[in-house]
DNA sequence: CGGTACGTTGAGTCATATCAACCATAGTGG
DNA sequence: CCACTATGGTTGATATGACTCAACGTACCG
């Protein structure tokens, strides 16, 4: 891990900058976690930690793209989100202290900060407004979740693609050609979407051939966002 | 709502009783929900709260089934969970101050305590220990959702159908003759596993057919667990 | 006794998965 | 520098799981 082409960012200044939730902490809490915190890089194909191993610690994402899938029983990913700096990942495990239930695995080059386990039940205790505004973030987690599990098990894979085309640009955004700033595989898409690998690319080439979107190898360009909103049924 | 067939529970006790996460409050906490908090009976096919509303409080199920669901785009209902005594239901908007995103419809005759939305966020923050121990309830589900999220992606009808029929013998129980005990119609199993309800009836007679299960009207029979789950992929 | 909700079965269709072949690209090592 | 391999992308053919539609049976209820 090559530490020397970043410095370590502190608690302070970087929660704000990247707008995480330890922007809750008071001064002297701050100064705990800047002492005891690993700031780590990562390059891409990483794996921070696999799904059920037990995990001493979660991270704080400074910089890149996470990605937290589940392992299927015939071993295909199950992308559940991607974590971007500013999100915090691991924490379930951690305060539900069970075994990791996902793997992470550095999709863009990254660098988060590890922070050992016991201090995220201490702030939680120790502080209450972290802990209320950690108990938003979780909730707001679930209720993503609960929708996911309707759309899966409600929608076609056509609808499902257009809507995380139209996710993916909301959290990542586009670049100033319109293209979506992330960068994915079509098997990666394929397991966020839950279908066939094949399904994805006959699905992005049926709805290039309808002008929603245009694509330059990985690249995807979102031509008609009314259309492909239509598509995914969020009306 | 008939409330002189039953007596209002104290939370002191009741708590302990259903096993809610109240139980971790403390004397005065639970004096002051006591006084604040509304008891109501609810009869089966009664509504608490409506995808889509605000809502002004929270439910603490003292006994009974609570459905709860999200209705798709073309007004099919999918369930994401049961609530039974202990369970408390619409914390999740309640804590994230968002309209609810789920409706909560009374399975079987029911009560629960109203619990005014504020109460809450101010437990979280006057009661450490609640507070944890309400986020490790919430992280706990968020697992849940996301094994949910794996399995109808990647799983068939029919293992989900087995691993459904399994969870609902795990969370609700066998009565003496090996019968679920909770009673679901075909549409509402359907609404579960995320399927249409012909295809329910089908693989019901085929389990039946196996000798995995009997049925009896409603009654479902659980005969081979062991081969139902090896069925649901849940080695 | 008619009504309403639920359950069942059959037939036909379609979306999606699967399988297989092939191409493009890029790195790797001899 | 070239063969070699790995990885990702694409396309076509085929299979099939699951949905839809429709008809009908059943049961309970006022």
């Amino acid at each position: 891990m090559d530490h020397s082409s970043q410095s370590v960012p502190f608690c302070e200044n970087c929660a704000f900058a990247i707008n995480s939730i330890f922007k809750f902490l008071n001064k002297d809490e701050a100064d705990k976690i800047n002492f005891i915190k690993d700031f780590r890089v990562f390059k891409k194909g990483t794996i921070l930690y696999k799904e059920g191993n037990r995990i001493s610690g979660f991270y704080c994402v400074n910089k890149g793209i996470i990605k937290i899938y589940k392992t299927g029983p015939d071993g295909k990913e199950q992308i559940i989100r991607f974590a971007k700096p500013g999100d915090i990942i691991a924490y379930r495990s951690v305060l539900s202290n069970e075994p990791a239930c996902t793997t992470a695995k550095v999709l863009e080059d990254s660098s988060a900060c590890f922070i050992p386990s016991d201090i995220l039940p201490q702030l939680v205790k120790s502080n209450p407004n972290f802990a209320l505004e950690l108990v938003k973030l979780i909730c707001q987690e679930l209720g993503e979740a609960n929708s996911y599990i309707t759309d899966i098990a409600q929608k076609t894979v056509r609808e499902r693609l257009a809507e995380v085309l139209l996710k993916l640009s909301s959290d990542f955004g586009l670049d100033e050609h319109n293209f979506l700033k992330i960068s994915l595989t079509r098997e990666e898409l394929a397991n966020i979407v839950g279908t066939a690998t094949e399904s994805v690319i006959r699905l992005l080439s049926e709805f290039k051939s309808e002008k929603l979107i245009e694509l330059s190898g990985r690249r995807i360009k979102i031509v008609n966002r009314k259309n492909l909103e239509k598509i995914s049924q969020n009306l």
